[in-house]
DNA sequence: ATAAATTTTCATTATTTATTGAAACTTCAA
DNA sequence: TTGAAGTTTCAATAAATAATGAAAATTTAT
């Protein structure tokens, strides 16, 4: 295979594989580019090798942004704005993680808890309500700490090595 | 809150976390129901209280079934078919987790494997590109390793124990 | 075997989500 | 200031995804 069909299948794939969680296919992409490119690039360069129009670049580096996944740079003696992605993947996944933490974990936690407010506690069925949210909840709070362990296995070796033995 | 109520935003709010993750609403809904529901129910008590088609209830059922959250149960005397969630969370989350490592880890491993098969590996910007496919790949195998310890961790007592030692 | 009950399929339709492109806005050099 | 270069917004449009419902297939009782 060619090193720019390999590229180009990478993109490809990052892309589909984005949309299997809810990640938009072309912010995938973009991500997917900005990893394999050497250099900085600017908006116009991903217009043309994505073949995408500009607003949609617009949109979805901003979003990447927010993701802090890309991060702007500043070319000296360049009007135009350029966009790099961190290359170190660890870091990108500990970002994720992070954000989607945020985003989705705290959200879900403050609504379980609403719903373990019913008034009638006695109620027909209201036992096994309460034991499946209570449930979720515990689990939510777990995955917290799972990841957390997660994370540190990588950076930790010793935490690593611990978990080796059970591999 | 009442707990016709609260069953109801439950059903709803499970609905709208499952398409963030890319699961189809209905199907996360269907899913919820049956989660908070005592007995077994059937493809009409699911048509009813989600109002939603015959058609639609049968494909995301069979779909849940396919990913080993829901069973077929037999009622005695009964034609009909009932179905029935597993209520213990700690199972779903594993069965989940089983279930994306199946169909999405292993097919990225595959891939990242085959990008790194490119014919000219000292052209320029082909150190880059396989640096990043590296570690995408050592990644995706400790996170691999790393879901297959959180599973057992499940599943064997003295692997529970010793995680939570890092928590 | 017959037919009623139930489940499944899938072409059509509806809904949701993503993309475009042009206008509005901003920045900056002269 | 002015206007050229660059960025952002967003209403309109396109594309992707999900839902419907009726017909076909299957199952079961008689």
């Amino acid at each position: 295979m060619k090193l720019t069909e390999a590229k180009q299948q990478f993109i490809n794939s990052w892309g589909a594989f984005g949309t299997q969680w809810g990640i938009n296919r072309t912010m995938a992409q973009i991500h997917a580019l900005l990893l394999i490119s050497t250099e900085p690039i600017t908006q116009d360069d991903i217009m043309e090798q994505l073949s995408i129009s500009r607003g949609n670049v617009n949109m979805n580096i901003r979003d990447l942004i927010g993701w802090g996944l890309v991060d702007r740079v500043l070319v000296q003696g360049e009007r135009k704005e350029y966009f790099t992605a961190d290359k170190d993947i660890w870091k990108v996944a500990t970002q994720i993680i992070k954000e989607r933490k945020k985003r989705e974990l705290d959200p879900m936690l403050k609504l379980l808890s609403t719903l373990e407010n019913i008034d009638d506690k006695k109620e027909k069925g209201a036992k096994e309500f309460l034991q499946v949210v209570g449930d979720i909840k515990k689990l939510s709070k777990h995955a917290d700490g799972l990841l957390d362990v997660m994370i540190r296995a990588e950076e930790n070796k010793f935490i690593g090595a611990v978990l080796k033995i059970f591999k």
